[in-house]
DNA sequence: TTGAACTGCATAGGTTCCCTATGCAAAACT
DNA sequence: AGTTTTGCATAGGGAACCTATGCAGTTCAA
């Protein structure tokens, strides 16, 4: 038993349980205020295969970890709303791969300004140093991610 | 139309729409990962409750921006879970009070355990700069989010 | 090569989380 | 006192999740 390390991993915990306070309720906040014109987790679901290219349902499910039938259902949605398409997978007959279409690119693109909108207005009570730290701050979440991402499973 | 403040309105909603592209994903990975032991909405508002202390069910709505019978349900489900208490308001007899009760407090202090602990593993891979990066810009963020949340209406 | 196991997707049925519309009782206002 | 407003509850519905299950196509193995 370490003090020090105790210590400096109280300090990490704490900068963990803070820092995700703080982003779920960023979170909350852009997707209550932005008007999306559809439900967030369909775009969420938009800007997936738009990342990732034509992907199987699956595949879609594990990235977004969700179940499969949930994924099922929310491709339906947005394949009922003309956003993303399905096409049968060549190589194996029972798979299908799902694209965005032409109109969920735009749909998507409209979407991110208008959750940006709601957050972008406010910096402008921040000064120059604090964008900055946030702008750093934004590859290191990425990275953590991504860190968390691959380790996960 | 000024070149210079076009390029930093558009560096502003890149960062806008980036910080809340991760900030999105990281919260959706503690939502999903953490096993909190009820849904993240109802730990969301015990937390609410906790922060603000005694408060109208129509208070609560308005400060998590749900409606009002959304949260009469809320508190109703956190309420036969034993987790907050009512109580009728002495100076106003439509109006009751909402608190969170000791086992309520209780859940609270794992519930935000479990969520750090999806990335506070993550948080070796950083070095001591990335970590005051994060540790400085979660006081930002909370700062955004109070102007935030009194500026809309 | 043919039967078994596995994989990819869909469906069924249930809960939670959100909404609007509405009703009712208490408070406030005229 | 009567009207309006306010605080909460209920009704009813959609979206987003889940597990369990079914079915067809693929793979593997004897």
């Amino acid at each position: 038993m370490n003090s020090r390390t105790d210590t400096a991993d109280d300090t990490r915990e704490i900068l963990g349980a803070d820092l995700l306070a703080v982003v779920a309720r960023l979170n909350r906040l852009a997707s209550q205020q932005a008007d999306l014109g559809l439900p967030y987790a369909q775009v969420r679901l938009l800007s997936l295969v738009d990342e990732r290219g034509p992907s199987r349902i699956s595949e879609l499910a594990a990235y977004d970890s969700c179940s499969q039938p949930t994924m099922t259902a929310q491709v339906q949605r947005l394949e009922t709303a003309g956003l993303v398409s399905r096409v049968d997978d060549p190589s194996d007959a029972r798979a299908v791969l799902i694209s965005v279409t032409q109109a969920g690119r735009a749909l998507l693109t409209t979407a991110r300004a208008a959750r940006a909108a709601v957050i972008t207005p406010h910096f402008a009570d921040l000064d120059t140093e604090e964008l900055d730290t946030l702008a750093a701050a934004v590859p290191i979440l990425r990275r953590l991610l991504a860190d968390a991402s691959t380790t996960r499973s």
